[in-house]
DNA sequence: TATTTGACCAAGA
DNA sequence: ATCTTGGCCAAAT
């Protein structure tokens, strides 16, 4: 049974998932970004993170929407930037010129 | 297995 | 403020 006797076990196991689930954690007119997300996780994949929401958003599961840049500009979204900026602008996230607008204060802290 | 790719980020010019 | 460069990570090819 022993197979591999203790394996280092990397602290990744199903990354995308993983981001999944924090990023549902995210209220409904706040935001975070994929540098925080990564963070959450303990990983710096910002990267990957991102790759993640694209490959396979499962949507509408996931409120992928709510992820932007660091920067506070939309980022990308697979349906269409179009409708990520319509559907935080309902949400109550104001995007002024392609960034969020008091950015800073509509990010959604994760609890460490 | 090795290489490439990407919804990124921070720093430098 | 914008543009360029290097780095970072996981998943796809």
């Amino acid at each position: 049974m022993n197979k591999k006797t203790s394996s280092p076990k990397p602290a990744k196991k199903n990354f995308s998932e993983r981001c999944y689930e924090k990023l549902c954690t995210v209220p409904k007119g706040s935001v975070t970004t994929y540098a925080e997300l990564a963070r959450a996780l303990g990983s710096k994949g910002y990267r990957a993170v991102g790759q993640a929401m694209h490959r396979n958003p499962n949507a509408p599961r996931v409120p992928c929407h709510r992820v932007v840049r660091s920067d506070g500009s939309l980022g990308g979204y697979a349906f269409g930037l179009k409708k990520k900026f319509e559907i935080l602008t309902k949400e109550g996230v104001i995007i002024r010129d392609g960034k969020v607008q008091g950015f800073p204060e509509k990010i959604y802290r994760f609890r460490r």
